[in-house]
RNA sequence: GCAUCGAUGGUCUAGAGGUAUGACUUAGGCCUUCCAAGCCUAUAGCCCGGGUUCGAUUCCCGGUCGAUGCACCA
């Protein structure tokens, strides 16, 4: 009935006007892949962020921590940002059009480019023609982009800084403080909300591609061994559409099924996985999204990175923009605490007692000080130490100290069997990682909320926001801005107040009008004070969604609208 | 980043080498006893920089932003 095809332009147009969304520093000239929230823009993404809060924080129990947006080198070095999140690019000389080397190359026929360097990539291209302009390419220069930002730390040192990419390393660099935050036990998980930077070459696409983003992370640590999840009777049962490496190689439809099921038949690959995507799908739909525009899209065995075991994406149907990823569920393994462990030389793993001490045979090199030490002298120690580590031979051993070798014979050093009780061992855990990118959720809640309806000839344009994440609670108007209508209205706007309830006071205009402008802005409910609130202490409940009405006792208001915000009862059912 | 097209009050829009039309919105007032009613009044605009010209919002060049395609990215 109503065309909802260019539904894009028209968000745009509403964000705007109302104050969602608004270019970055219009009065420059706007700058791409920024933007600003605007005031009711901030308080929907609070509100969103909120929710994210109650599950991931409030039901799961990780903690938020805060880390800052600018990260020394070491971190993505370790993180693998400085070297592989950069693309081999090169300007076509004819045509200057920016392409990826690798990309043009695979293209001329030539396999294994991705691996190439950069100088390879330089010499493979020459022969081949572009793929802008077809003509060849010739001698061209091939330069790594970084989609990193860079900055320097300080005035004189000139160390060198840049604004994360993600919200992820923070959990990581933190590890071992928020492993002693946790008392040393696994699992346990830390999450963070905040801005990331990526220095996107090209971003178009509105809030869907913005070169600073706000992420909601978490990352959870887990026995590499016990990828079960303790709670995960909570969503056994939980039915979710799986768009698995099967349905997309078959191009058949997304398979519903319940985490169980997943698991047991191995699509999803253990129970942590299985849990965060159907927490992730009731989040989503909590927020906004509808059911029938969410899917959990497998990474396909290319895109999965080498270290993962398994990834998902929770994609949201935009009538514009297709599928468009908004989470990302992966199990890391223990790449990220790896890697921060060989870069920084600290130890990312947990100490984890066995339920009985393990009884093992051991066999010890335990070197002869008295004899070594005169003999070696200033070297006797590092020898010790080097014997330790060695498997003897028959008539001694001989070890690499520095650059030099020495044959130790046998009687300078004693061998002992023994038994020992082995308390427990060294584990580097395993990471679980559900990432939302929260823009990208304002955008989807914003795109499905929009609706327009004719109502008595008129276009009513409204905001079906789920009443947790509407900017403004609750509109209070007087019919009239007289009789002590207004006065009524007033007073009850500020014990909403008090009530920590967003109300927003209105008593300009036809009292149409007002409702209309709420309707905009997805402000659920609307409070009217008329010339019976005057005899009766009543006043009208009226519902966005159905624009019904309900008449009710002025002092319990405060009650009835904290229970249909908070989804403690629905409209229908309150009875004056 | 390349190519094409575009940019006029908050929004939509008319327009011409001589500072701009109309509607909606917003604000104030009148009126009005529940869904953008009516009347009066007011606020508010030619994307930025350079060039041509007596004069440029209009023509030209460059930039910014946006749309589309390519490329890139997720």
């Amino acid at each position: 009935m109503i065309d909802m095809s260019d539904v894009y332009d028209k968000i745009n147009d509403l964000t705007k006007r109302r104050g969602f969304v608004w270019p970055t520093s219009e009065c420059y000239g706007a700058v791409a892949g920024f933007i600003d929230y605007g005031p009711l823009g901030s308080m929907m993404k609070r509100r969103i962020e909120d929710v994210w809060r109650s599950f991931y924080v409030i039901q799961e129990g990780y903690y938020e921590i805060e880390c800052p947006t600018i990260g020394q080198e070491s971190i993505f070095i370790a993180s693998g940002h400085v070297k592989g999140f950069s693309d081999k690019m090169f300007q076509c000389p004819h045509c200057k059009e920016y392409l990826r080397a690798d990309h043009v190359v695979e293209g001329g026929g030539i396999a294994g480019a991705s691996t190439m360097s950069e100088e390879q990539l330089s010499a493979a291209l020459a022969p081949i023609t572009c793929p802008a302009c077809e003509e060849v390419i010739g001698t061209v220069e091939v330069f790594p982009f970084n989609l990193m930002f860079q900055t320097t730390i300080g005035p004189g040192s000139q160390r060198s800084g840049y604004l994360r990419p993600e919200t992820a390393q923070g959990m990581f660099t933190d590890f071992q403080r928020l492993l002693r935050f946790y008392r040393d036990k696994l699992p346990f998980g830390a999450v963070q909300i905040g801005k990331s930077y990526r220095n996107e070459i090209s971003p178009r696409q509105g809030m869907i591609r913005l070169r600073e983003f706000t992420q909601a992370e978490a990352e959870i640590f887990v026995h590499p061994d016990e990828k079960d999840h303790p709670r995960f009777a909570r969503y056994a049962g939980y039915e979710v559409p799986l768009f698995g490496q099967t349905q997309q190689q078959e191009n058949s439809a997304p398979l519903v099924m319940t985490m169980r099921e997943a698991v047991d038949t191995g699509i999803i690959a253990n129970e942590y996985v299985a849990y965060y995507l159907a927490l992730t799908h009731q989040l989503l739909v909590r927020i906004g999204v509808k059911p029938d525009r969410l899917r959990f899209r497998q990474h396909l065995p290319d895109e999965l990175a080498h270290y993962a075991e398994d990834c998902w994406d929770a994609e949201v149907r935009s009538d514009r923009f297709g599928w468009v990823e908004t989470v990302g569920i992966a199990d890391r393994t223990d790449y990220d605490l790896r890697a921060h462990e060989k870069q920084s030389g600290q130890s990312f793993t947990v100490f984890i007692q066995y339920e009985t001490p393990k009884r093992v045979q051991r066999r010890r090199v335990v070197a002869d000080m008295g004899a070594l030490g005169p003999k070696y002298r200033g070297k006797a120690k590092d020898i010790a130490d080097a014997l330790a580590t060695t498997v003897p031979g028959p008539d001694g051993i001989t070890v690499t100290v520095g650059s030099e070798q020495f044959f130790v014979p046998k009687d300078l050093y004693k061998i002992i069997e023994e038994e020992v009780d082995l308390p427990g061992e060294e584990v580097r855990p395993h990471v679980i990682e559900p990432s939302y990118g929260i823009d990208r959720m304002c955008y989807a809640v914003l795109e499905q909320s929009y609706d327009e309806e004719i109502v008595d000839g008129e276009e009513r344009r409204v905001l079906r926001l789920p009443p947790l994440v509407a900017p403004v609670q609750v509109a209070v108007f007087p019919l009239m801005n007289r009789d002590g209508l207004d006065s009524i209205a007033e007073q009850l706007t500020h014990t909403l107040h008090e009530h920590h309830i967003l109300a927003e006071y209105d008593d300009s205009g036809a009292i149409g009008r007002r409702y209309r402008r709420q309707d905009e802005i997805g402000t659920p409910f609307c409070i009217t004070v008329d010339y019976d609130t005057r005899e009766d202490q009543t006043v009208t409940i009226r519902d966005r969604d159905s624009m019904a009405q309900v008449r009710v006792p002025v002092d319990r208001v405060p009650g009835i609208i904290s229970d249909l915000i908070e989804g403690k009862r629905s409209f229908s059912t309150i009875c004056p």
